[in-house]
Formats: C-alpha cells, sequence, structure tokens
DNA sequence: GCAAAAGTGTTGATGATACACCCATGT
DNA sequence: ACATGGGTGTATCATCAACACTTTTGC
C-alpha cells in the first residue's frame, strides 16, 4: 500500500569541526551556484532513494574530506517552508569531528572548501548560522561529558594540547593542574613512554586515548559550563 | 529554480507524556488501519505543503488532545528506508508535555488514544518504542536541567506531588527534605497560603511556578543521573 | 497525649578551586 | 645556577547525602 501525501526535499548539512593551531574550526564551502552563490555555506547534499540520512552525510563527509569512519551525530531538522529560497527543502544537521591532518587537502580544495576559525565566520547562508551555533553546543555539551578529543587530536598528544583544545571549544580558561588531575582520574588515557621536547626543556610526555573497550563507563567531566552565581 | 532530486514522505510522531496517579503516562493510538494494523503506536502524522515539522506536531497535538499551546520538542529524525513497511516515510520524533486533566478525554477516545503508564509500554510499531525511550532521556534531562512540573502538575501543587513527578520520571528514589531543599534554593515556585489537608493533619501547603519572567538564569537541578561510582 | 505526615537542622563526606610548590633540563 | 615550562600537593570552600529532629494537627 502507498500514501498519497506531499513529499519533499531532504538534504543533509554537515558541521564538520577540526582542530588545528590551537584553533577550533569549521569546514565551509564558498558557494559557486545558486542559491547562495558568491556566499558560504556548511557541505551538503541531498539525500538518495534508499539512504538513511546518517549515510546521506557520511557521503558528503567523504566527498568532501576524503574520510570514512567519522564521528557523527545527528542535531536538528530545519524543515520552514522558505528557508530555502529557491524551492523547499527540510535539512537534517549533523555534526562531525576530524582530525585535520589526516583529511585529503585536494579533495578539499577542488570542493571549494576552507577551513575557517570559529572565531571568524563569515556570513552563512539560509539556517547554516543556527547550524555552526547548535552544533558548537553540542561539542561543548560532549565535551563536558566526556574527555574529549580522540577525534579531533593527533594519535599522540600533550596535556597542554588537550587542554588547549578545551579552551577552543568553551572559550574560557582551565586551571592546567585541576584539568590534569580531572583527566588523569578518568583513566581515559595512558601515558606514552616519550617526551615532547619542542616546547620546553624538561619536555611533556605524550598521551594516547586508551582504546574504548578499555574504558569504564560513566567518566565524565562534569564541569559546570555555567559557573555563575 | 528547482532542483532535481528525490522527494520523501515526511511525517511527525509525538511521544505526549502526561502524569496522573503518580504515574508517568504516554498517549498512544491502537492502530486500526495498516501498516501495523492491531498494534500500537505513537500519534503521529504527514507533513503538509507549507507546514514545518513543529507545526505539524501541532497539529497533531491538536487533534488527539483538543489542546493548543503546548510544551513541544523536538528530538530525533528517523529516516532507514525500510522503516515503514508500507513506504519510505521520514519521521521527525517530538516530545511534548500536557496536563492530562485539562484535555479532552472525549477526543482522545475518539482517536482511539489511550493513556498507558510508561511501566506497561505494550508492543510498539516500527521504531517507536526507540522514539518513547529517546523521549524519557530527553524528559529526565530536562528534569535534571530545570525544575520540571510547570507543564505536568495541576497549576497548584504540593511538594510531595512534585517529588513524587521526580520518582515517577527518574524510577529512584529522592530523599524528601535534600529535595525540598533544592527546590527552595532554586526559587522557581512560591508558597500559596492555603494547605492540602486530605493526605495529613497538619495539611501540606500548596505551591505554584512563578511566572517564567520571575525566574532567574541557571536554576539547574544538577543531580547526577547515574550515581554509581 | 499520641500518631502521622510536614517541614527544618546538623553532620560528615565528597568534590571543586586556587594557588604554592617541586622537578627536569638545556644553556 | 637559573630560567622555563612540566607536573604535584595542599588548604579552603562549596555542595551533597544521610538522617535526626521539631512542628502541626485531628482524634
Amino acid at each position: 500500500m502507498t500514501y498519497n501525501h506531499p513529499k519533499f526535499l531532504v538534504a543533509v548539512d554537515c558541521v564538520i569541526f577540526g582542530y588545528e593551531d590551537s584553533e577550533l574550526k569549521v569546514l565551509l564551502r564558498h558557494r559557486d551556484f545558486d542559491p547562495g552563490k558568491g556566499g558560504w555555506s556548511l557541505p551538503g547534499g541531498f539525500v538518495n532513494e534508499k539512504e538513511s540520512v546518517e549515510d546521506a552525510a557520511l557521503r558528503v563527509l567523504f566527498e568532501t574530506t576524503g574520510l570514512k569512519d567519522i564521528f557523527l551525530e545527528q542535531i536538528y531538522t530545519f524543515s520552514e517552508p522558505n528557508r530555502d529560497p529557491g524551492e523547499r527543502v527540510i535539512s537534517v544537521s549533523f555534526f562531525a569531528l576530524i582530525k585535520i591532518q589526516d583529511h585529503d587537502t585536494e579533495l578539499v580544495g577542488k570542493n571549494g572548501a576552507h577551513w575557517i576559525p570559529i572565531s571568524e565566520l563569515p556570513e552563512l547562508i539560509f539556517d547554516h548560522k543556527v547550524m555552526v551555533d547548535q552544533a558548537l553546543l553540542a561539542l561543548q555539551t560532549k565535551a563536558a561529558n566526556e574527555v574529549i578529543g580522540r577525534e579531533l587530536l593527533p594519535d599522540f598528544f600533550t596535556f597542554n594540547q588537550l587542554v588547549d583544545l578545551y579552551y577552543a571549544i568553551y572559550k574560557r580558561p582551565f586551571d592546567p593542574s585541576n584539568f590534569r588531575k580531572r583527566v588523569k582520574s578518568l583513566n581515559v588515557i595512558e601515558r606514552l613512554n616519550f617526551k615532547d621536547k619542542a616546547n620546553s626543556r624538561k619536555g611533556a610526555f605524550y598521551y594516547r586515548f586508551k582504546e574504548p573497550e578499555q574504558i569504564e563507563p560513566y567518566s565524565r567531566m562534569v564541569f559546570r559550563l555555567h559557573n555563575q552565581r
């Protein structure tokens, strides 16, 4: 049997976060087609027959970065009838985390995509700014509930890199000493027996994330996002 | 200009929570039509032209409960190609909170809808069980971040009713004394000068929620959902 | 006066914050 | 030996959980 109701174009838009040079960045596309020609947009695409929105998002991610097996999370569905001035499109937004150093820079360039620091966001078309804001909030929430970084940092990293990542995500300072204590207590990373000597004479040990199966559940960071009053 | 891509049926499904007889309940429909005939489903409906998914959900809510101005929050979009055996349908789930005592019971009956305690959920069609589980989690999260009850309890209520609501939502006990202290400290409810004398000789004061504009921001309950380890 | 529920107070444990201090090393 | 960032320890304060206690009232 079939239903008799209106049908809609369905698209996905991806807020792809990366971390580089102590900055949180988003992958944006410069639009060379209408609608929104000349403006900036999130990488996105239409959903195909026999494809879930998650699969469509993974396809878009592969097309723009050349990477598979990417962290991906659905965020919200935007459906205002006039949100796309061209034609009605219902769009599902996602956020993704990738290690910038791993991606295919050639592909990225070919697609007119660019890594833009979150602090220097240009005007975005349609409701894409809202998507970025929601994605950033989701990233902050994720970072509060677990030690983030597995999908953003290099495989080996120092505590300084980790705390700098948190600083970039939250735009607020963290006491390095207390941060270190907290992260260590959660038992999700392990120290390696070599150091980064580039930034100090003493050298800072490298760490890496443990394999997921070695990690106990409920290892939350739980610092207050809003620590006023 | 227009796009040339496949189009899809888009629907909404609503997890409507109510609170009655110290139990958290969900409004379910008994299906007298295919697919899923004879089973239980969430109230839902297809999205119309020129209607956002939020508007569609509000319409479904009005049709099943007779109520407007309902608390409503989008949760997730389900898009597996085969999730509906009839034809491909992409469905956006919502959760809603209503005061059971306010609703139009006649309408509800006419639609084959029933209030089912969350602890006695029957088998649900398609992926509707997942929708309920996600909605319950969203409700628990909301209850942890603010004092919930404005949309579920009668206008006047006692502290016991409030703590019982929390018990129903979390299925775990709360120390009445500490709960009371916590809620009072958040300054979101105010005591009225009359009592419920039905359950004790002393009588328990009635309270009501303050108007939203009288409430300071960041009044979170913040008790741990998972208080193991 | 006493039972029973409403409501308050106290205490010890836990966790967060601020910050002083020690460590290792290249020059 | 000292400057520099890496890393540890500690004192203070806020918050939470447990539970003893007091209050109010009808019978």
